[in-house]
DNA sequence: CGTGTTTGGTTGTGTTTTGCAACTTTCAGG
DNA sequence: CCTGAAAGTTGCAAAACACAACCAAACACG
């Protein structure tokens, strides 16, 4: 295409692909964080295949909540997942069934479950979280210290605007 | 904030959702990342919900590229979309089934396609860039102007370096 | 030329994901 | 008790996607 196209993004050099220039096209933020989102999962994929723990976007986090949390709820992990709850369930099957999780009745409510990490379910979190500080290391170290902090908070500030809207 | 909870990030108060704290437990940016991408894309597909084009993650960006560059190539949508051919060929049929996009045969290489939008898939465009500003501009607007071209160069450079790894 | 290799696209298939609806059990309030 | 709401489960049907196999055109080059 001609280079006649004015670089209007303040940004440094227009970003190219196979040929393309992207960057004007969308302009926008969620289409690199949609993008973003696609390389940074399927990369921890990736990283995360010789776990038996099959590809879980949503397992991932499952297992975290958990061994942070022993005794949440399967709702409570459906609400932070966004997803309803056959949907998280069908997750904690496969958690239980692969010996991650084990699901007690929540003693107080016979309707709701707590949920524990075994002892492999321990061991798992802690390679996961091992393997996704590992990436942020690889991917993100280039944002200096300080701008970190203010990164995330803009992260963090624009998914709880949008959580707001979907509820 | 509690007091007796010291707040290690330096980003705001800590996030909480179902009476959870978050923020800690994956402490990444791939985190944020993904859930607001999820959140992004689930915005964005309502806000799509009464164009014809159903539910497309690829396809919002298939359209605007074909917008800008009249004539690109499916390969070139692929390699953009981070998707395999055929998944891309499919995207495209589905484009064209709905009158929005029409093939021709590269004059020069006659295996390959240049693709065009119809009139109705302009129209679809603008359509979807209207949306995405609008989206834009609803969740992202708290960022200053100064530190949105900081944000996106973060963004980018991210992407960027996911990219190469994926290669 | 002609032959082997690469590139562009298509078709076919099987798996995974996921959202919705319906159903069971339990709780909470009056 | 009775009713309505909440927690999980099951069933199902649709969508997305990756992989492999395949055809046709282009290119490289001896």
């Amino acid at each position: 295409m001609p280079p006649t196209t004015p670089d209007i993004s303040p940004d440094g050099p227009p970003l190219t692909l196979a040929g393309l220039q992207i960057d004007v096209l969308e302009g926008a933020f969620s289409w690199y964080i949609r993008s973003l989102d696609f390389a940074v999962s399927n990369d921890l994929d990736r990283r995360m295949a010789h776990l038996d723990m099959a590809k879980g976007k949503g397992k991932i986090t499952a297992v975290l909540l958990v061994d942070r949390y022993p005794g949440v709820r399967p709702s409570q992990i459906a609400e932070v997942l966004l997803r309803d709850r056959p949907a998280t369930g069908r997750i904690i099957d496969a958690l239980v069934t692969s010996g991650d999780l084990r699901r007690e009745t929540d003693r107080g409510d016979l309707r709701a479950q707590s949920l524990f990490v075994t002892p492999k379910g321990q061991a798992l979190a802690n390679s996961v979280r091992r393997i996704i500080q590992e990436q942020e290391r690889e991917f993100f170290d280039f944002i200096a210290p300080q701008d970190r902090a203010q990164f995330m908070r803009m992260l963090k500030r624009a998914y709880l605007n949008m959580r707001k809207k979907l509820e």
